[in-house]
DNA sequence: ACCGCCGGGTGCC
DNA sequence: ACCGCCGGGTGCC
């Protein structure tokens, strides 16, 4: 009746049903919907080239702007110019205005611009023979349904666009407005890239860029830990970047000019370098003990931090220290050091100690920290008038449409001050500037305990260290006493909290910035990202070890935040990096890894250095038990089965099965939920339908939504293709980003869903709801307390694991935190003493149980029951070297990760992984989805959108075949 | 700008 | 003198 629900229209029926193995066959005409369905989105890119046209630029004997033959100009429309709303401004790379667009021509693009019909690009192909004009090609590009509208809009004003090449329009792969492969494009032909390439060379982005070169650097002797040879090498190369006088990428000098290759951009400064990078090593290779060696190594002109040192490593100072780190830790504010303490201490005459007076000195020398106090509030001002600035703030602040007629003065002043703040970087080429001392880092919470526990071990005893943990709402917020120590540490929470509110961390000149996992850091329009920009620096750091995580586009930010000129500015690095990638230009691709190994130095686990492996871990097993379900437990499951085969069944008969996804995964939810444990069932999800109240309705939309959520496979927005913001879920229960459906919604009279095209409604949107209560021990009946398979056959492991050795540590983890609790009872039931962590619990608490299980003492738990989403990257959870996956998860890099945070540097005993697996169940076809989906991975490059678009449907026919 | 345009001065040739 | 012509002033938007 039911089994042949994925054989549309044929007649044979077969045994194909969801527990099974999926017909490939029904699946592809099930993906193939989908992804017509999906087609009809509009393209988020826009990225066709209505046609080009010769325009005038005049004007130029007023403005000091200067372009090159080739250069790409700034097209900024300037509505409140007060001689004419239509004015069109033409900028340079750097900002500085060129001329105007002669002013028939500005009347009929400012039609266009204003109404985001397309978007005009310049370059100036040919040089002028006079001093007033000159020639410039324009490109109007946009979404295809756009085309006419223009075209004739221009027309009308006597501007005919030409589709240029000589009839080739629509080429694919054509770059328009790079003049290098324009260039290349009229020379020959410009092969694109095919899609299995670019995923190649955008995988390959991040690899190979050992600089080995460079040698090995030793860390400062105030450095404890020696460091490993790839680490010398990552310190070494730190410090080059941070010292040497070498251009940015693409720039070179002509003569007495600095010219950039890429935009054609020339100027008389030197461009401003970019002192600092992206250490992109893998997890567990050092990446924080290699940074704190550049702290104490690479001061002022390549010396050592100057530290006091103290007299043994037994002193009663060090106690005292470590007593208020700990003190700090739990969010207090006192500084590690305080003057009264220096009376312990004497220092250590010592080679390269430089003596405290020599940094006094100079401290407040240049005159530049005062005329950079002058323009930072103007710089900060835009970000503060309101969500128009979605882009970067500099950019925006000068190209955008000015709101207000004080505007545009606004932007001469951004741009002037941040040229004159280039100048002065070119000056302190030479003269060096000391008055900045401190370097800032700033850490998701979940790391920054590890941050000051890296810094107590691997640092000298008897060195002391001015740590400051700005965090708290006791935190110091002293500009003198912040820029006075040697390291201030706070977290990306904190720094956007103070942001836009007199924050300190925004007025200091810091010697170094440091964004830990600045992954997180990859959406322009956070709060955060805009607080971490405004940081004023001279040297700048991004670690992470994932430093793309989708595609190109998250490259920007790290960029933007490195001011990597002119890439910060977002519309070059749009034009000149990141659409010729999509559209598979290889020039562009090129342009992009020059780039990249510039900046970047990433070693991988499994980097060998002279034929040796980086580091050598100890090995990791991974053994999978299957389990058998008891035959009661059968005859529940196997009910469950049935029921969902019911359902799935009635909503094939209906056609519905897309627009109902929410509930097929609400039905694999339980199934899963019965491998483990029966009392791990939740209220039964009812059918949307069958609600009576709006109320309810609501209600049940809300359940949903946190399923869909948790089921982990909706983790990203099907309409930006980015991770879900301000998530909201829609009345067929598919989950967007509010945003971005809101515009699908307003963009259509009669808007359907992307992605099961049932229709939609602003007014039936429902908000994310607040994080689900956590289900105390109450929920689950104790007294009633019953035992499953898969409990017993981790209880079994683990007595035998103890009768073998008694300091054996374990993490027993689990998607299901309902799950841990059930574990709890024969936990404390057999004397294992153990703790739990999970999504729920407050950093402080997360810190104190890391704290209490990472401990060798006797008495330390030996257990811990882990949420498998808990935490996140960083953990460190060295103690335990038995992992227990209780049970399969969606993403099988979710269970690498947890894997990984015990299998990582530290890790002194060999690592056995054991996943339980329910024999003829749900969850042995999600492991094979799991290998499904890594292939998937593979080969999906996820960079083009509709790349990204099919990998995001194979997933949910991966989803939907079970 | 070695242009175009504007507007004032000028006015047979 | 309601034009043409001349030559100086001037010049983005």
């Amino acid at each position: 009746m039911f089994s042949h629900w994925w054989k549309f229209g044929r007649d044979r029926i077969t045994d194909v049903d969801l527990f099974s193995d999926g017909s490939e066959s029904a699946a592809e005409t099930l993906s193939q919907a989908i992804r017509a369905a999906a087609s009809q989105e509009p393209d988020a890119d826009g990225g066709v080239l209505f046609g080009q046209l010769r325009g005038t630029v005049v004007g130029l004997r007023y403005y000091t702007g200067v372009v090159n033959r080739g250069e790409m100009v700034g097209l900024v429309r300037e509505p409140h110019n007060p001689y004419d709303k239509n004015a069109v401004m033409v900028t340079n790379v750097l900002g500085r205005q060129v001329g105007h667009i002669r002013k028939e021509l500005a009347a009929a693009m400012a039609h266009v611009m204003d109404n985001d019909l397309a978007k005009v690009e310049g370059v100036v192909y040919s040089g002028t023979n006079n001093s007033f004009s000159m020639p410039v090609t324009l490109s109007f590009l946009g979404s295809e349904e756009n085309k006419d509208a223009v075209v004739k809009h221009m027309a009308s004003r006597g501007f005919r666009l030409d589709a240029d090449g000589g009839g080739a329009a629509g080429a694919k792969g054509r770059s328009f407005g790079s003049p290098g492969s324009s260039f290349s494009f009229k020379k020959g032909m410009t092969i694109p890239l095919t899609a299995e390439e670019l995923k190649n060379a955008f995988d390959n982005l991040f690899e190979g860029l050992m600089q080995s070169k460079d040698g090995e650097k030793e860390a400062a002797e105030s450095v404890a830990t020696p460091l490993l040879p790839h680490q010398k090498q990552a310190l070494s190369w730190m410090c080059a970047r941070e010292n040497k006088d070498v251009l940015p990428p693409f720039w070179e000098k002509r003569g007495d000019l600095y010219y950039n290759s890429l935009t054609c951009f020339s100027a008389k400064e030197i461009p401003e370098r970019v002192r600092g990078g992206i250490l992109a090593d893998d997890m567990g290779l050092g990446k924080t003990l290699t940074t704190i060696a550049l702290i104490l190594t690479n001061f002022h002109q390549g010396k050592p931090l100057p530290v006091e040192i103290c007299d043994g490593p037994f002193s009663p100072t060090k106690a005292k220290n470590k007593s208020q780190e700990c003190f700090k830790l739990q969010g207090s504010s006192s500084a590690v050091n305080s003057a009264g303490e220096s009376s312990h201490c004497s220092a250590i005459p010592k080679e390269d100690v430089i003596d405290a007076a020599d940094v006094v000195l100079v401290e407040d020398e240049p005159q530049k920290s005062t005329s950079k106090e002058k323009h930072k509030p103007t710089k900060r001002k835009p970000s503060k008038e309101g969500p128009v600035l979605l882009e970067d703030l500099d950019f925006a602040a000068a190209l955008s449409c000015a709101t207000s007629e004080t505007r545009p003065k606004k932007k001469k002043t951004t741009k002037e001050s941040k040229l004159k703040q280039s100048v002065e970087m070119s000056v302190s080429e030479s003269t060096e500037d000391f008055s900045a001392k401190a370097t800032l880092i700033v850490c998701p919470l979940s790391v920054l305990s590890n941050w000051l526990d890296q810094f107590e071990q691997h640092l000298r005893s008897n060195v002391k260290l001015n740590i400051y943990l700005y965090y708290g709402s006791e935190r110091n917020r002293s500009k003198t006493f912040l820029s006075s120590q040697d390291v201030v540490i706070t977290t990306y929470n904190v720094l956007s909290t103070d942001f836009g509110n007199k924050s300190p961390l925004h007025g200091i000149n810091w010697l170094r910035v440091v964004l830990d996992e600045g992954h997180i850091i990859r959406n322009p329009n956070a709060q955060m990202s805009k607080a971490v920009l405004e940081l004023r620096a001279q040297r700048r750091w991004i670690l992470s070890g994932t430093p793309i995580q989708n595609s190109v586009k998250d490259l920007w930010m790290l960029l933007a935040f490195l001011r990597l000129k002119p890439f910060d500015v977002r519309e070059w690095w749009n034009r000149v990096i990141q659409r010729p990638v999509i559209q598979g230009d290889r020039a562009g691709l090129q342009n992009l890894q020059n780039l990249v190994k510039c900046i970047t130095l990433r070693r991988t686990k499994n980097s060998e250095v002279n034929g040796r492996r980086l580091v050598s871990l100890p090995k990791k097993t991974v053994y999978v038990e299957q389990v058998e379900l008891s035959p009661r437990e059968r005859e529940e499951y196997e009910l469950a089965r049935n029921e969902g085969r019911l359902t799935i069944g009635r909503y094939v008969a209906e056609g519905s099965v897309l627009r109902n996804y929410a509930d097929v995964l609400a039905i694999l939810m339980r199934l899963r939920q019965y491998c483990c444990h029966p009392d791990l069932i939740g209220k039964i999800a009812t059918d949307l339908a069958t609600a009576d109240t709006p109320a309810e309705l609501r209600q049940r939309l809300m359940e949903k939504m946190r399923l869909v959520l948790a089921s982990g496979s909706d983790e990203e927005c099907s309409v930006c293709l980015d991770s879900i913001r301000m998530p909201v879920i829609t009345h067929c229960a598919h989950v967007y980003c509010r945003p971005c459906i809101a515009q699908v919604i307003s963009s259509e009279q009669k808007a359907r869903c992307p992605l099961c095209r049932s229709e939609i409604k602003t007014s039936e949107l429902v908000e994310f709801p607040p994080p689900e209560e956590m289900e105390d021990e109450k929920s689950v009946n104790s007294d009633r307390w019953r035992a499953s398979s898969k409990v017993q056959a981790l209880m079994g492991n683990l007595l035998r694991l103890r009768s073998e050795d008694v300091n054996i540590k374990c993490l027993v983890v689990s998607q299901f935190t309902r799950f841990l609790t059930v574990l709890q009872t024969p936990l404390r039931e057999h004397g294992f003493s153990f703790v739990r962590l999970d999504g729920t619990m407050s950093q402080k608490k997360r810190t104190q149980i890391i704290q209490e299980f990472q401990s060798s003492a006797a008495d330390s738990p030996k257990v811990m029951l882990l949420s498998l989403k808990a935490g996140g990257v960083g953990l460190n959870l060295t103690a335990a070297s038995r992992v227990f996956l209780m049970d399969p998860a969606w993403n099988p890099a979710t269970e690498e990760q947890c894997i990984d945070r015990c299998h990582r540097l530290g890790q002194e005993r060999n690592v056995v992984v054991t996943k339980f697996i329910v024999k003829d169940s749900v969850e042995e076809n999600m492991v094979k989805i799991q290998k499904k989906k890594q292939d998937l991975v593979e080969k999906a490059f996820g960079s083009t959108n509709t790349d990204r678009k099919t990998s995001r449907i194979d997933d949910i026919r991966a989803l939907l075949e079970v």
